[in-house]
This record gives C-alpha cells, structure tokens and sequence, in this order.
DNA sequence: TGGGATACCATGGGACCATATGGGCGTCAA
DNA sequence: TTGACGCCCATATGGTCCCATGGTATCCCA
C-alpha cells in the first residue's frame, strides 16, 4: 500500500527515541522519502510528518498569495517557522525532542496515525478524545452535511 | 452471491486468530478484494471490512472538501487514522488486533454481519443487543421515522 | 434409502521471521 | 567533559506460513 493508514501507539525509549511503525516507514521507502519534513499541524495538536512535497505545496501554496499578504506571512510563519527536517535512524526509530513535545504533550508514548499522504504524531489520549469527537460528530451530522 | 449477508459467529483462536465464514471469502474472491481496508464504524461499536473501492468513495468526499477545512481534517482522521489495511492468512483467518478489540469490546467472539457491499466485526452480545433494539425500533416506529 | 467415502470448513499448533524495544560504544560539538 | 546523536548488536513478543485435526454436510453407490 502507498498510503499512509491506520493508527499505532509505540512507546518512546530511555533515549528519547521511538519506533516508526513498520507499515508507515515502507511507505516512506516507496515514496522514496528520505527526510521527514515535521511541522506543527494547523488543526490538531500533532505533529505532521512527510516528506519534501508536502513543503513543496505549501510553499507553491504562498506563492500564488501576494507575497505582503497577512494570509502568505501567516502561511511560512506556519510551514517554515513551525518546520524541521529530521532522518530516522538505521532502526527506523526519530528522536522525540521538545519541539515535538512541547507542541503535541507527549510523554511517554507517541501514536501514530495515518493521514494518506503524510502521517501525524499525537500523545494517545489526545487522540483517542480527538477521533471519539470527530465520529460523534459524524455520526449525529453524517458525512455529507455541514 | 455477490453481497455480504446473513451473520455467523467464530471463536478467536490462542493466537489471536478469527476464520471469515467462507460466505464472505468467496464474495471477496468475487469481487476480487484481496487487501482488506478496514475502519472504525461511523455508526455502530464495530469495525467495517471492504475493499480498496470502500477507501476512495471516501476519499472522493474528502477531495471535494477545501483541504485545510476542519471537516475534511475531522474525515481523514476517521477515515485514514480510524482504518487499516489487513489481510487474510492462508487458512482464510484475520489476526484480532487491539485495533480491533479496543473500537468493538470483542474479546473471545467475533460476530460476522453481512452489510451488501461490506461485512462488519461485533462483539456477539452487542450485534445481539443492537439488532434487537433496531427490530424494536421498527416495531414502534417504522421504516420512515428517523 | 442408508451408510460409507469425500470434500469443505473452522480450529489448533509448531517453526520461523519481522518488528519493537533496550542498551553499549564511539564521535562530535558545546 | 558531558551530553546528544549516530551506529552496532541483543532479545522478546507477536505475526505469518505451513501442516494437522475434527466435525459436518454432501455425494455416490449399493
């Protein structure tokens, strides 16, 4: 499969450093995705992870703004100053910095889930209330509505 | 047959291991669907089981949506971080993961119910219970109501 | 029509392998 | 010199593949 799916709680070590699972990082082998572009997500408190494309469309993104715009600023104070590379190390496991931390309130286990084309780091009870919510609201709205 | 119907319900194995009644593996034989996309029900504590065409119909939704909206956010979380790919082993048997367990409450028993285009996974005491609320709810109410 | 053979299916288990996880050691930079 | 990070190896758990068993429905032939 080609997409990133799915959810995976793995536990952060004594180093700092957890395990990617299996299925997401061969889906960064068969995209050839070899640095993780990380970045603050707009919507939840989670880290987004994927590759040089996603900060290629963000960036194709601001440019077709005018370049003084509030929205363009906004935008690369966002994809640029919320951004870091990071590689996996030869395990396949990341360093959880605080940057990572901070931004998301992992601790001690970080879940991974899959966005299709990228995927996104969360501390698990953030998550688990998050979806809960986003299904109740689904299940009372439907998908088609507001 | 070329829907999913009727239920039947199987024991879980020492390894964690459930048969698909073979109803069901000759309509996916049918249909072609050797990947199994699975997700968390919208509706029900249950997980639904389709092919790779159950995914996009949901993905199409998804692309009609401005990207950066909450609603599209809100469907992907459920749809790409509430789903799973999985496949059956060579005996026609899907491993029970906590994925499975934790949404469904299934523990020793897994209830297989035809849905047409899809089949689903319950904990047996609540498929019983929620099929017998639903009959009730016909009895009183009818097809019409809500 | 009845009884045995047969095919299919749910279930069980052994062997093997991938993966998540833990920890040692050297290197480089603050 | 110490701490962060890279690379190496060890290990247990869990998942996968393969083969075995028992039960049941079906078929076929006497």
């Amino acid at each position: 499969m080609n997409r990133f799916l799915s959810n995976a709680t793995n536990r952060i070590d004594a180093k700092g450093r957890v395990s990617v699972p299996s299925a997401f990082r061969s889906v960064l082998a068969q995209r050839d995705i070899r640095e993780l572009y990380c970045f603050q997500d707009f919507m939840f408190p989670a880290i987004s992870v994927g590759g040089l494309d996603l900060l290629d469309r963000f960036e194709r993104q601001i440019a077709s703004e005018d370049v003084f715009s509030p929205k363009a600023n906004r935008m690369s104070l966002l994809i640029h100053g919320g951004g870091v590379f990071m590689k996996l190390d030869s395990e396949g496991r990341l360093a959880v910095t605080d940057f990572i931390r901070d931004f998301t309130g992992i601790t001690t286990d970080v879940t991974f889930v899959g966005r299709a084309d990228h995927f996104q780091l969360w501390a698990p009870q953030t998550f688990e209330a998050t979806q809960t919510a986003a299904r109740e609201e689904f299940r009372t709205r439907g998908l088609g509505s507001g």
